[in-house]
RNA sequence: AAGGCAAAUUGAAUAGUCGCCCCGAUGAAAAUCGGGGAGGAAAGUCCGGACACUUAUUUCCCGACAAGUCGGGAAGAAGCGUAAUGGGUAAUUCCCAUCUAGGGUGACCUACGGGGUGCGAACAGUGACGUUUUGGGGCGAGAGCGCCAAGAUAUCCUUCGGGAUAAAUUUUAUGGAAACAUAAAAAAUGAAACGGCUAAAUCCCUACGUGAGUGCAAGGUCGUGUUCUGUGUUUUUACAUAAAUACAGAAAGUGCCGCUUGACCCCGAUGGUAACAUCGGGGCUAGAUAAAUGACUAUUCUCGACAAAAUCCGGCUUAUAGAUUUGCCUUGAUA
RNA sequence: GGGCAUGUGGCGGAAUUGGUAUACGCGUAUGCUUCAGGAGCAUAUGAGAGAAAUCUCUUGAGAGUUCGAGUCUCUCCACGCCCA
C-alpha cells in the first residue's frame, strides 16, 4: 500500500485528470497523467465495476498494481498525478510478473522513468 | 463390507523481510514498541426486527400548565399481515413437536393444510372421482363380476394423393378356473343428466396478531472555509457604485458523532421430547471512506472451491474443489 | 451501501377480473404499376415438420398454484432508474 502522501484520493481530481490528461498505454495497461503544483507524486487506480462485476477480482488488480508502484515510485518524476487502469474486455486475471512488465513498459514510453 | 438417509464441522500449514488500516504506550514532533485486522455464505435483497427521523383517526383515563395544548396509558375502527393444532422467539412467510395427505422396503422426504360462493346470471373448463338412466357385447350353470360407449367403420380437413383424432376390439406371449391383468403389434369409437371439483399465490367471511411511512446516502452536531443571491448597518460619494461587517437562503465540498459491548462468543448447571429459556463463570473478536489483508523468500502436503465487510442482528434462498465427525436405515457375510 | 421498476416476432408496442398469444405500426420478401428507380396498391411474414390440410413448440430461464398462466407466487438471469 501507497502511504497516504502518495494517493489520489478526491473524485475532483480524478474528473479533472481523466479529462484534461495526457495519455500512454502498453499491452493491457493504460495510464493518465497530469502535472500539479506539489513536489509529491500523487497515483490513483481505477478499475469499475464495468471491469469486472466481482469485487474479488476488482481488489486482487488493484492490490497488485499498488504493490508495483510501490516498488518504483522514487524512480518516477515527482510533481505529477497519474490515474492508473485497465482495458476493458481483455483478461480479468494476470500474474503478477505480466503486470509489472506492461507498467514498466508503459512508464518508459511516457519517460516517466 | 457395500449402498443410502439426516445433521454438524472445516475451507492448506510454518518461519522471515518490506508495506497498509485500527487500538494502546512513550514522545514536543518525527517516530519507535506492543496487540488486532473479511465470510459461511461477507452475495441475492426475498422476509423479519433493533435503531433513527417524519407523520397520524375516534373515545376514555391520568398528569402538567401559560387553558387548549403537551406527555403517558387503555380500547375500538380502518389499513396491513398470518391461516391444520400446540409451542419457541424481539419478530417473521423462520424454527420445534404432533396430526392429516402423498412418496419411499426403510432411515426419512414433500405439502401455507380454516369456512363460503365458480369472478351477478349466461357462455367456459373438468385428468382422476361419485350417482342415475339408456344401450352394447365378454366371462360364468347361476347369483354376479368387472369392461366399454359403437359398429366395422365414424367425424373433421383436403390440392382427392392423403392427413388428424385415439379406448373397447383382434392377434401373439406370460400368469389365472374364467371374466381379466401385463407386454408387443394391427385396426380404429366418441350417449345423456346430476353431483362433486376449479379463488386468501386476484373475491367474501371468520379467527388471531399489528399504528403508518421512510431508511445510517436514516439522522445528529461543534463547526469550518469557498461561490452566488437577498436584507440591514457603517465608511466613501451629489447619487449610482465600491469596501467592511451581521443575518437568512441556495450550491458544491468537508471534520466529528451515529460505528461497533452485542437479542455477542465460549464453558458448565437446571427446566423442557425439542426449538429454546434461566442461572453461574470466563472472554472482547475488523471498523475503512478512491475505501485497509498484498508482494517476495524458504520448507511441507491431499496442490487449495465459491467468493471479500460498509449501521447491526435473526432467518430464507442461491454459489461452493476437497476433507472430517456423529446418529440412523437397507442388503449381504460371520459368530 | 440502501430503495424501486422493466423483460412479448428482426424493431417498437397491444393483449378485459387468469379463458383462442402476438392487435397495430415499422421493417423484410414476392407480385402489380413504371422505360427504370422511388412512392403507391395487393399478398405473405414467430420457430420446426409437411406439397397441403394440419400437428408440435414459443411471452428472459426454471419451478409452483389452477381444469387452464403473458397475467398470480417463488428462485435465478439481464438491462435500467432514484437517494448524500
Amino acid at each position: 500500500m501507497l502511504p497516504r502522501k502518495n494517493r489520489l484520493l478526491a473524485t475532483k481530481d480524478f474528473e479533472a485528470i481523466n479529462r484534461t490528461g495526457s495519455f500512454f498505454s502498453f499491452g493491457e495497461v493504460f495510464l493518465k497523467v497530469k502535472r500539479n503544483n506539489s513536489e509529491e507524486t500523487r497515483i490513483g487506480f481505477s478499475i469499475g465495476i464495468k471491469f469486472s462485476p466481482k469485487a474479488v477480482e476488482r481488489n486482487r488488480l488493484k492490490r497488485q498494481l499498488r504493490e508495483i508502484f510501490r516498488k518504483y515510485i522514487k524512480k518516477i518524476e515527482k510533481g505529477l498525478d497519474i490515474m492508473v487502469s485497465l482495458k476493458k474486455g481483455g483478461k480479468k486475471e494476470f500474474s503478477i510478473n505480466e503486470l509489472e512488465r506492461d507498467v514498466l513498459a508503459v512508464l518508459k514510453k511516457a519517460k516517466l522513468i
